[in-house]
DNA sequence: CTACTGACTTGTTTCCATTCCT
DNA sequence: AGGAATGGAAACAAGTCAGTAG
């Protein structure tokens, strides 16, 4: 079904070469497209230029000073490199860390010469105040930069991109997502992670694969270098690649999501969700048999796809134990991380959940459950320490078979998705009035994301400034509010002169009166509807589940049904990357 | 079944440009 | 004009899940 999908983005894409060729390579496009389906190809013709690397490193003047100490040391440049990116940091609280030291001075050392690594041998005794000094001074003349200078800086960068930023793929030109190949630094883990301080190298031309059709023009590596490896893999979306040295994974260059082949895979992802809705009432009145189920392993996959299902938890794969922080999703639940309540205030039955999820971010949550569950819970709990599993029989991969063969194309996430998306529907529905101004309304549509965020336990910490600005956006209200008293005397005023004179002028001032008055009215409902909005808003991050797991069609019909503009709902490259949606949907889409 | 790899999505943080406010 | 606040984009870390080898 998703052949059509060319009628969606021909809009989109700009087309290249010549009429006729075009109308030849069309033809071949859609044979293509119909053979496409059964092997998986991703595409016929990829060409690009490469990636960008970092610029080199510039050493240090002279009058920058690095002491061991207390003693004046000039660093080759290779330590020397490695030592700023120390001291760029210095500010934050990472430096302070054990771990992030340890593993600093471990792979500083590497950089050193010999004579270096004698002499420098404790981190408390390096003194980077200088360097830091330096890269502070450097950002501040950044900043004062003239006008004409930061132009031009602009205009490099829009060169590069036009250069670099966009590939060919299919008849399309296509926008690169990241082009550029991360420079070289020290690793910020998140949470608490092992190897947070570690070196992250420089990326060399000699370091890359790249990816691109046999019959296009090759990108050319920088003078005097090679690429590791030039291949022509139609199976994958990628156009060049990297192994990173600190967990030894692949990084990838891929296309940005408003291109068609992410754009497709969205779509997919969200008609999967979909399929999800036609058959999850028999799915949980499955898993709900299989709550009392003979066998161990079917009662956990059971309760486990409950907690997906319901909490809308993420699958949780085994990760290496000393390689990162430690984290866990469904599957991969210790004892430690519940604990259960019989009874807990006017509720029975309940699980308290904390552990720490993705992104070291912790999940929070007291849930009463149902009885079935919380027996299965005892069950599961006994005989075992707070380290041991809490699904001992059960893992990621046995789940998705199992939900596999539940409904084709069915994994873990499509729970999330399928979740997400039709809280929203639901919220948008029981929230929005017609009757409502546009702010009202957005507000509405705020208050459906924020529930599908909270769900998703999508949390931000509450930016720094936040009291300050709720203080400045009250005063802004209290003026508004003396404006509007005042301007209600005035209009009161001009009735009465109105009354007296029965003169086309006062009734002219009348009329302006009451405009204003109106106009004040509206501002004021503004505001107080922004504040409303902020303050909900306080800890909760909205961005995440707006990119990621609502059907954006589920949006493109709201605003059509209440008269919105869809710029209010999405921003420029929400847009680009929903063309899609917004293209398709018409008011009445039920996801 | 386990271990491991590869490809791709999802997530937070940081950086930067624009807007807002004085 | 200039600085603070804000929102968006870039950067890049951390997940999911399928496939393969042993």
């Amino acid at each position: 079904i998703f052949n059509v999908r060319l009628l969606y983005f021909t809009f989109l894409n700009h087309m290249i070469g010549l009429q006729i060729r075009l109308q030849a390579q069309k033809m071949l496009l859609i044979r293509w497209e119909e053979e496409r389906s059964t092997d998986g190809s991703k595409w016929r013709f990829l060409e690009h230029k490469g990636p960008v690397f970092a610029p080199p490193y510039e050493p240090l003047p002279d009058k920058v000073k690095f002491y061991y100490d207390g003693k004046l040391m000039k660093l080759a440049a290779p330590a020397e490199e490695v030592a700023t990116f120390f001291a760029k940091m210095l500010d934050h609280e990472y430096t302070t860390k054990d771990v992030f030291r340890k593993n600093f001075f471990k792979d500083w050392r590497k950089e050193m010469t010999s004579e270096e690594k004698s002499k420098i041998t404790d981190l408390n005794k390096c003194n980077f105040a200088g360097m830091n000094e330096y890269f502070k001074a450097q950002s501040e003349a950044r900043k004062q930069m003239s006008k004409e200078e930061k132009q031009k800086i602009k205009e490099d960068n829009e060169r590069i991109l036009q250069e670099y930023g966009f590939c060919i793929m299919d008849n399309h030109k296509e926008r690169i997502g990241n082009f550029r190949i991360e420079p070289p630094g020290l690793f910020r883990g998140r949470g608490d992670h092992p190897k947070m301080g570690m070196l992250k190298r420089r990326i060399r031309p000699e370091d890359i694969i790249i990816n691109c059709s046999k019959d296009s023009k090759h990108p050319k590596p920088p003078p005097g270098t090679k690429w590791k490896e030039v291949r022509h893999d139609n199976k994958v979306t990628w156009l060049a690649s990297w192994t990173e040295n600190i967990q030894g994974s692949i990084k990838y260059i891929m296309l940005n999501p408003s291109s068609r082949i992410k754009g497709e895979k969205d779509w997919q992802k969200y008609e999967t969700a979909r399929r999800l809705k036609k058959c999850v009432d028999r799915i949980r009145n499955q898993y709900r048999e299989d709550w009392k189920s003979k066998e161990m392993r079917i009662r956990q996959r059971a309760v486990a796809l409950y907690f997906i299902d319901k909490l809308a938890l993420r699958a949780g794969n085994e990760k290496e134990e000393g390689e990162t922080a430690d984290t866990v999703g469904c599957c991969s639940l210790r004892v430690e991380h519940i604990n259960l309540y019989p009874k807990l205030d006017d509720q029975e039955y309940v699980v308290e959940f904390d552990f720490l999820g993705k992104d070291s971010i912790r999940y929070y949550n007291r849930i009463p459950v149902e009885k079935r569950v919380f027996k299965n819970l005892q069950l599961f709990l006994e005989n075992k320490q707070p380290g041991d599993d809490l699904f001992d029989r059960l893992n990621t991969s046995i789940l998705n078979k199992h939900l596999q063969e539940l409904m084709d194309g069915l994994t873990a996430k499509v729970f999330r998705t399928y979740n997400a998306s039709i809280t929203l529907q639901q919220q948008l529905k029981e929230l929005s009035c017609s009757d409502d101004s546009v702010p009202a309304k957005i507000l509405s549509y705020n208050r459906a994301n924020r529930a599908v965020a909270i769900l998703c336990n999508h949390q931000r910490a509450p930016p720094k400034t936040f009291e300050k600005s709720m203080q400045n956006l009250q005063t802004k209200i209290d003026e508004k509010q003396k404006q509007l008293s005042a301007a209600r005397k005035q209009l009161k005023a001009a009735k009465a002169e109105h009354k007296a004179s029965h003169d086309d002028k006062s009734k002219k001032a009348v009329e302006v009166k009451r405009k204003a008055v109106q106009r004040i009215e509206e501002q004021l409902m503004k505001l107080q509807v922004q504040a409303t909005d902020r303050e909900e808003n306080k800890q909760i991050a909205l961005g995440t589940s707006k990119l990621n797991y609502l059907d954006p069609r589920i949006s493109v019909a709201w605003c059509k049904k209440f008269g919105i503009p869809i710029e209010k709902i999405y921003n420029k490259t929400q847009r680009e990357k929903f063309a899609w949606a917004i293209d398709m949907a018409e008011k009445d889409f039920e996801f």
